[in-house]
DNA sequence: CAGTATCCAGTTTGATACTG
DNA sequence: CAGTATCAAACTGGATACTG
């Protein structure tokens, strides 16, 4: 039996990826952020099937990720927009696309390059920083339990890794063997 | 008949999703951040079904997102770790996480804080920067084709886009109707 | 311990036809 | 145009039993 429906995560992660992990929401969110508004569009575009997308649009509405809009000089067509719930997600989409460019890609196949609109230089890498503006890497950082840490869903994990902090003081310490291969 | 084979994705971010996007990938990449090791302690953490862990443990490692060391004092056993490309996933995990506890949690239920391990200290969100260090938002961003922009699976979208951005001169207009709610 | 193999039910998808 | 309805085929996940 698939997909319990009770097996909500706590995690707030993986929460993200149970309105985002689907393989077309993302590309709607993508052609959303790109300017396309309307159901026939997103059909053309992705070749999407239309009971699917009624689906993942409806989806995106009630997570409070798109809206749907009226239409100037139209009373009847409406047009879907990020509302800013859904525009929040741009740090976690950018920072997505920057790993992907850098693993997955070559250098030729990039498709689509973000700048800043006044400069038109390409962002820099989005990194993790501490207050005072300092880049961390995972070995800087560490996990606190807050204040929803006794959730019977995530208490496990959380136990494991006290017990393992005092043996292994990193979480994840680098492996002796070195990788050279990029964007395989 | 779902899922063409065919229809790899070309966007990076796309991309990424098919590999992570799945409902188990990223609790496993989580457990493995978080110090979890053995097919066991998956198994047991998370409650998955034993074929389908090794299906995704596989394709983590296909995707050199994770490998498998030997365990020392251990001829047998071995223990999945982080890849430098798996590692490297810490920005975009951060900022969904991040997300996440922003939207999707009441301030009381958030269950682990990414605290920098020197000051304790949480993290603050992660933005998207320029090259000076200013934060930007969706409106201070444009797009712009990349070598690899020619590619049939992208090139409709960006042709819509450079198409609507002279009607339209940024790429999704703030909706009049403001909103209040927060983590709903 | 660390998987592999099998089974099957439930879910999802793409295609197609239809409606206001 | 913007969906809704239906359907068969395909995939997925959980349970269970088995192996080195």
């Amino acid at each position: 039996m698939p997909r319990k429906k009770a097996n909500k995560s706590f995690c707030s992660a993986a929460r993200a990826l149970e309105v985002l992990g689907d393989r077309w929401t993302f590309l709607l969110i993508r052609e959303v952020v790109f300017g396309t508004r309307r159901f026939d569009e997103f059909v053309s575009h992705l070749g999407i099937a239309r009971n699917v997308l009624t689906a993942r649009l409806n989806a995106l509405i009630d997570a409070d990720i798109l809206e749907q809009l009226p239409v100037r000089d139209d009373a009847v067509r409406t047009a879907y927009h990020l509302t800013e719930k859904g525009r929040d997600l741009l740090p976690a989409l950018i920072a997505l696309v920057q790993w992907g460019d850098r693993w997955l890609q070559t250098p030729d196949s990039i498709p689509i390059q973000i700048i800043e609109r006044k400069s038109g230089k390409v962002l820099p890498p989005m990194r993790p920083l501490n207050r005072s503006g300092k880049a961390l890497t995972l070995s800087d950082l560490d996990w606190t339990p807050g204040p929803g840490a006794a959730d019977p869903r995530i208490a496990p994990l959380i136990a494991a890794y006290e017990k393992q902090r005092r043996i292994e003081p990193r979480p994840v310490p680098a492996p002796k063997k070195s990788k050279k291969e990029k964007s395989t």
